[in-house]
DNA sequence: CTGAAAGCGCTTACAG
DNA sequence: CTGAAAGCGCTTACAG
């Protein structure tokens, strides 16, 4: 590959004149800039990023930290992110860390080693101070899907909101014994849920019944097992609210395996809207949130932070959800 | 962030022997040593990675380009990738293309103005010249998962073999009246699996029928549209042999809104063992292909490309893939 | 064993 | 408008 210096001899001027017309910070003459540019051209030169972000303390890049790659709620939002980012030159560089805290320390640090300009992490719990760290040191840090609170930019959906719309949705079909399998309440948003889902049920007067909570570990198998448990409840649910879509498509496994229909003995919601959720027998009906839109708010935000840092206050962006009516839910 | 500078004016040594601590490349004094690497403890030293990388013209990212985010493919070949690359400090930043020739392109020459050190590529179709330019320039690249030819390194799954297994498959449970649901035939993956199919049928005897050839387009709702034609034909096939998972959800979906049953009306074989096709009622009958091997391969393979680079002829690297039996396919 | 110097490929004041 | 010089944060011959 050539350099700045190859393209500058061919030309026969500096290379800080090369650099001028490349960059276009100051003016070069235009009979001059044509000879730099047919240089350019017939070298097809590329300038080198790296030599130009260690100048400029800039890297253009961006890290994103996710939890893991597997999770089918990323897909969408890394394709926002990246769209917006597209626009701005901006390249992303990622690691996920399943939910492992000295890794994910350890993959921070390795970014910064990078010099990138500043991290998307969609990775907070409740131990995750070292976010609030970062922040402090003034780098640009955006929390994505998962909030920690309201002292880092964050962009997250309404999960409070998402779950009692759900829950509402089924007491409004005429059900009362209704099963919830939730995920793990170190994560604000399974939290916010279960929270909406419980104030829908109080706001109808419907008691609360311990019983039919059941905490669903990682995916589809912790929805599976938590549906195992509340069928052995008597009488069991007529209805079960998971709080996210493999939960529910395992949840739905257990169902049909103990010989019962969906929704005709149980009716199931679902939370996420992943595409699969349409394609399984019956379609599920389910809580979406936009995912590809939030990834696209999450990197302008980091372009925002990274451009203008006088900003001092945190912003949180809350998204909508919205219920995806499908055929798993009958008429009580 | 403190800099090497910051390091030795603490430990009061020169700037080379902080390097040459950090980097073991010299003997240092062991009392020299220990002064370092308390200034590096004290002031939370991380060399930083732009500039050396600069320096040694070696940057320890790779590039990772697919053709898009959402494909399910993917998720487990990158865990595998990261998963490999971690023990080297190697991080990864990835792209995305739809498919894209021209956005190829400018993604790869922006990877390269971001001094990668090699190139790991899901995109191949038969247009990619390209890729055959980069390994030309002694540029390390390795193809996974899509093949190209036999010039360049490439980690990739026995498509033959899958799609002679899966036809042959349906053939000894009785079948012949066999609809195949095929990808874009740009992709040598899509045209071995069907030269695998055609194969099968022509060892058993069974006469080829075009009319049961059905051109899936992308997603499911390639794999939907195609059964819907497929359902058309009087008599309708017995049996269907989509050749991604989710063709196979597609497809199924059809068949459900027909009203038929799987397996009893139908039987259907999928491809690829993504986890989903478990979760459906009847779980899927599959070709499962090692997503996750694979793509360790394909790190480790261009780790080697960029230590040792005096390889002059490509390994293409082929895995077996295997038939995993579910519910979808009954005995005729 | 250690330091001063050169240099990776750029950008950007500083002079002219 | 243009070039020579300094410098981003490192590594690595070159001297000693």
């Amino acid at each position: 590959m050539s350099t700045i210096k190859d393209v500058a001899e061919k030309a026969g001027v500096s290379i800080s004149t090369v650099s001028r017309t490349l960059t276009s910070s100051a003016p070069v003459m235009e009979e001059t800039r044509q000879k730099v540019l047919e240089a350019v051209a017939e070298l097809n030169y590329q300038p080198n990023t790296v030599a130009r972000g260690l100048k400029v303390g800039r890297s253009k890049t961006l890290g994103l930290i996710i939890p893991n790659y597997q999770s089918l709620v990323f897909p969408d939002a890394i394709k926002g992110i990246t769209d917006a980012l597209d626009d701005f030159g901006y390249n992303l560089v990622l690691g996920d860390t399943y939910d492992n805290l000295e890794r994910e320390e350890q993959l921070i640090e390795g970014l910064r080693m990078r010099m990138v300009d500043g991290l998307i992490c969609s990775t907070a719990t409740r131990t995750s101070t070292h976010l609030l760290q970062l922040k402090e040191e003034g780098f640009p840090v955006v929390l994505l899907l998962r909030h920690l609170n309201e002292d880092i930019d964050a962009v997250i959906a309404d999960n409070y909101q998402g779950g009692f719309v759900g829950g509402n949705y089924l007491l409004n079909k005429g059900f009362t014994r209704i099963g919830f399998i939730n995920g793990s309440l170190e994560l604000d948003l399974y939290r916010q849920r279960y929270s909406g889902f419980q104030n829908a049920l109080s706001a109808k007067g419907v008691e609360k019944d311990q019983r039919l909570m059941a905490h669903g570990h990682k995916g589809w198998q912790g929805g599976y097992y938590a549906m195992l448990k509340l069928l052995n409840q008597k009488p069991f649910p007529e209805a079960v609210f998971a709080t996210s879509d493999p939960k529910a498509f395992g949840a739905i496994k257990a169902i049909h395996e103990s010989g019962m229909q969906i929704p005709q003995d149980i009716s199931v919601v679902g939370y996420d809207n992943l595409e699969f959720s349409q394609l399984i027998n019956p379609p599920l009906t389910t809580i979406g949130q936009p995912f590809y839109d939030m990834g696209r708010m999450a990197a302008q935000k980091i372009l925002e932070l990274i451009n203008r840092d006088n900003r001092k206050e945190a912003i949180v962006d809350k998204f909508p959800v919205e219920l995806i009516e499908r055929g798993s839910v009958r008429e009580k």
